[in-house]
DNA sequence: TATTGTTATACTCTATAACTATA
DNA sequence: TATAGTTATAGAGTATAACAATA
């Protein structure tokens, strides 16, 4: 048997775990044609009509540069209209194909997230979900 | 103030915390010289001496197409040595080079864990350790 | 001066397919 | 047939630098 030193390491833990995930979302939301980062932008907007690209970027942890092709793309594919703000900004606001998929989207990931942990009650979820955000947030409560 | 509908979301949490994680540990181990993926490898061998690369792989999640150039990479830097074990395969084994760097990333990992969460008691951190394996591991207790 | 959006580019990690040699 | 190691390649995500237009 092999002993494995990494496993007691918050880090590793969080790597795995997250990796594990990662790799079920992105198969649970293929047959939507969304990449992992698609979707969270598309969210985000449904929930924030007229946020900015950089404000985006901003939130979800995305390059200001590594937004203008998802923004692109998202346009193309005919899910969003953009809307001048002021001269050198635009806010992202989603249309109808935009808002269905929206809702396609979010309950595509409830199923998949139900998938995780289902025997934990849901205040030890909301418990982890909170010891979680502080490893990345560590100065808010 | 912008709504983030994921911050609710366990894979999110997961996410941003892992990377957050990872970000801090490749830049911990850059004097090194390691990538966080040959650093778990290092480490695993340091514990598991004439463990095989394909052993590693499954251990770590670490494709065996992935493992091949980490392993001769290792060995270019003259830290580990192999040992024929049957014709196909061979044990991985490191030697003083290797045992060296091993312990020096080990003491760095641990003043890299201890950055996070370092208000929680070692029980919670602990069942926070337990919960994040019983994510990518569910059919384990 | 600082910010927004953009293009170009590079690097890491990961994933798949295919090949050989051996069991 | 299955496994170990290898090579080649591609995709997703991420990171930096630079630029024009605007505030």
């Amino acid at each position: 048997m092999v002993d494995n030193p990494l496993d007691a390491l918050l880090g590793y833990q969080l790597h795995r775990a997250a990796a594990t995930m990662m790799a079920d979302l992105a198969h649970s939301i293929e047959g939507l044609a969304l990449t992992r980062t698609e979707a969270s932008v598309l969210l985000l907007i449904a929930h924030n009509p007229g946020v900015t690209q950089s404000e985006i970027g901003r939130i979800l942890a995305i390059q200001r540069a590594n937004m203008a092709p998802i923004a692109a793309m998202l346009t193309d594919r005919g899910l969003l209209k953009r809307k001048r703000a002021d001269g050198r900004s635009q806010g992202l606001l989603l249309n109808r194909a935009g808002m269905a998929l929206a809702a396609e989207l979010a309950s595509t990931i409830a199923a998949h997230e139900s998938k995780f942990l289902p025997d934990i009650s849901l205040s030890d979820r909301q418990m982890l979900v909170g010891l979680l955000r502080r490893v990345w947030m560590p100065e808010l409560p």
